[in-house]
DNA sequence: TGGGTAATAGCCCATATGGGGGATGTCTGA
DNA sequence: TCAGACATCCCCCATATGGGCTATTACCCA
């Protein structure tokens, strides 16, 4: 934990350059951070966490290639185990959720008013959890769907019934056009399910639905 | 099975039309083979194969959206055991093996004769099964390589370790030029070495590569 | 020394994918 | 009866993907 009056080292992850410096100024000018360094990839990163140690990781949720939590993850499965606060413009639920459960130790909004960023950044490095106030009554809705599921973020449950057959399709590694066919619908439709199925569960792409959907069915079937 | 001399009803499944029409006169000419239908599509096999209940099918394998084998795999989990044979373009030796594993009675090669095509039908027809005589060289490899892995076409032996490394990025739901930033490599070379692992495991799409690596080590984890 | 394999990288091109809209009809529950 | 969810279909557009092909470098083995 850190002491009130201790230096905080704080690096920055953030894809936007402008968000970036305007973070690192912010934060610069307040007495007691200090912004080590500012990236926005993963290589860079690691160089920056061996090089300088930081006391905390301030990082953004959407960025290309490698969102937040990816990046995160893979930090700790190389052992790294630097606290982490999303600082984000999404409002999301789901985004939130994810985070929280991916062990993040803050979620704070870029629309904060800049004193409550540091203030909350400040109370991290102390050994709290912060979420942004306004994210508070989605938390309540987390805790009330997802929680009962036991911190899974993926589960199947949010599907509609058409989404999950579509869904399985896909894992069988069957292209829109060829679950169209064999649903006897239009590409079109296969393609709007497929929007929903990924942002119902939170994921970008179909590799990672059809991951994500082959573990399931493996684990069901492995131990139901 | 099926005597000698009575009629033997054969449905064809091929997407290229020419094929299907050429085909289902070479049979239709000779004594004692009826083409009850041909088609490129499930839906439209499955009609056929509730109306004429057909004592074969004759399908080839590579085919949009679906291939030969998926076909079949969709018929089999829908309780049809038409006796297959696969008549195709392809003297792969990965396709001969994907398609024997699968359970089809023939395979067989369209520059083959078209007197020794109808003959070997008739034979399948009979009860036997039939290779194509080219293709009986390459049934030793298979034996060789793959029997000892237990009829799993899809061992990630066979690619190389960067191959490996690339496969579970992939798997990991990463775009590729999100591997390449990972690795440090170009996106060519990153799209270089998918097309190798989808070669090599006879695969046509990341999704498939990802869904067997995923399946693969949930095996490996849970029973290793 | 030559030949094989692996890793790297590039090019072209057709298609698939994902995200953004908007639209319709049905059905269900308030 | 009206709101919402759902399934269906359509458009546009940028990017990703997969296949074909060539090429260089390095390394190992015969």
């Amino acid at each position: 934990m850190q002491e009130e009056n201790e230096l905080i080292r704080v690096a920055l992850v953030d894809d936007h350059s402008l968000c970036r410096r305007g973070l690192t100024e912010l934060l610069t000018q307040r007495y007691g951070i200090n912004v080590v360094g500012a990236t926005d990839n993963l290589a860079e990163l690691e160089k920056m966490l061996k090089a300088h140690k930081p006391d905390l990781l301030v990082m953004d949720l959407r960025m290309e290639p490698l969102d937040g939590l990816q990046i995160m993850e893979r930090l700790r499965k190389n052992g790294d185990d630097t606290p982490i606060v999303i600082l984000t413009m999404s409002d999301a639920e789901a985004d939130l959720a994810a985070a929280l459960r991916a062990g993040v130790r803050g979620y704070l909004l870029k629309d904060m008013a800049p004193d409550d960023v540091v203030d909350a950044i400040r109370r991290v490095a102390g050994g709290e959890m912060v979420v942004a106030p306004a994210m508070t009554m989605k938390m309540i809705g987390i805790l009330q769907n997802g929680e009962k599921e036991q911190g899974y973020q993926h589960s199947l449950k949010q599907l509609t019934e058409r989404e999950r057959e579509i869904l399985q399709l896909l894992a069988g590694g069957e292209s829109n056009k060829a679950i169209a066919m064999t649903l006897g619908i239009s590409n079109d439709t296969v393609k709007q399910h497929v929007r929903h199925i990924l942002n119902k569960l939170n994921l970008t792409s179909r590799v990672e639905a059809a991951v994500m959907y082959a573990v399931e069915q493996k684990n069901a079937h492995g131990r139901g």
